[in-house]
DNA sequence: CTTGACCCTGTAGTTGCTACAGGGTGCATA
DNA sequence: TATGCACCCTGTAGCAACTACAGGGTCAAG
């Protein structure tokens, strides 16, 4: 497989692709004699995995610590746990500062009834930090 | 004012403050006989709001625009209420999709039940694509 | 007169890609 | 044989929005 059908067979940009290579999410794999990338079934296998823990929202370290769990399957899963948990954690209070954000920008948008920049309470809210009653951190 | 203070009164750090000033997000103080910056009121009050702005997830452009319409209390407010109304709609874009993403994080952790990396549903999840009903853009 | 806190400029690093520039390869077609 | 085109190569620079130095200057206190 040239390195264009692995793109499309994963859904992955070509320079996405050499950027793992670079960074050691995946390795390098054989060439051709015109010294095109060669790659395999185990490579489309790999970059599955790496494009699905992103879309996941993993970190590239992330990755490579499941990535190293899953070339190590006589190790226990618990650092793989322990990573997806944190991240979940993660994703939960990134969900509640975005509700909070969003009540925010509703409300402030709620109170334009247009005109002039002047009298705009969008501009107005922005302006005067107080306005929220200051316990966001 | 120096820029410490202002730091210190905006909770912002110095060299982001720079920063702004580099990028034009702020005008360019006052300096002392020493070449330090000297920043009044004015400057406090714009910084302000650009944090603001800023917590509140707009971008730097969105902020230059809105800034730029502060500038102007002449103008009317449709662009302000356009760009926040376009910014409520990402965010909650992005609520939906981490809600998503926490679903499916829950429902793979919680599969989990220790063990082997061999076994591991984690990894198991992240490998295997198809898990997912597939949908997911 | 020296110490320490503060300030200055300029540049490089962060994350996770993405986008060139400037070339080489490989195959079909004229 | 030439030539066109799609594809591939390396290496470097760019994006957002900061953050972190390095290597120096300023200023007040002791």
């Amino acid at each position: 497989m040239k390195i264009g059908e692995l793109s499309r067979a994963t859904g992955t940009n070509i320079e996405t692709i050499r950027y793992y290579e670079r960074i050691g999410l995946l390795p390098e794999p054989a060439r051709t004699a015109g010294n095109y990338r060669s790659y395999g079934e185990a490579h489309r296998t790999r970059l599955a995995f790496v494009r699905h823990s992103r879309e996941l929202g993993f970190t590239i370290e992330e990755v490579r610590s499941l990535l190293d769990l899953a070339d190590h399957p006589e190790r226990e899963c618990s650092e793989a746990d322990r990573i997806a948990t944190r991240h979940l954690t993660q994703v939960e209070e990134k969900i509640g500062q975005l509700v909070t954000l969003r009540d925010e920008l509703s409300r402030i948008i709620g109170r334009c009834r247009g005109g002039l920049a002047a009298d705009c309470r969008v501009i107005e809210a922005l302006g005067d930090h107080t306005m929220c009653n200051g316990d966001h951190e």
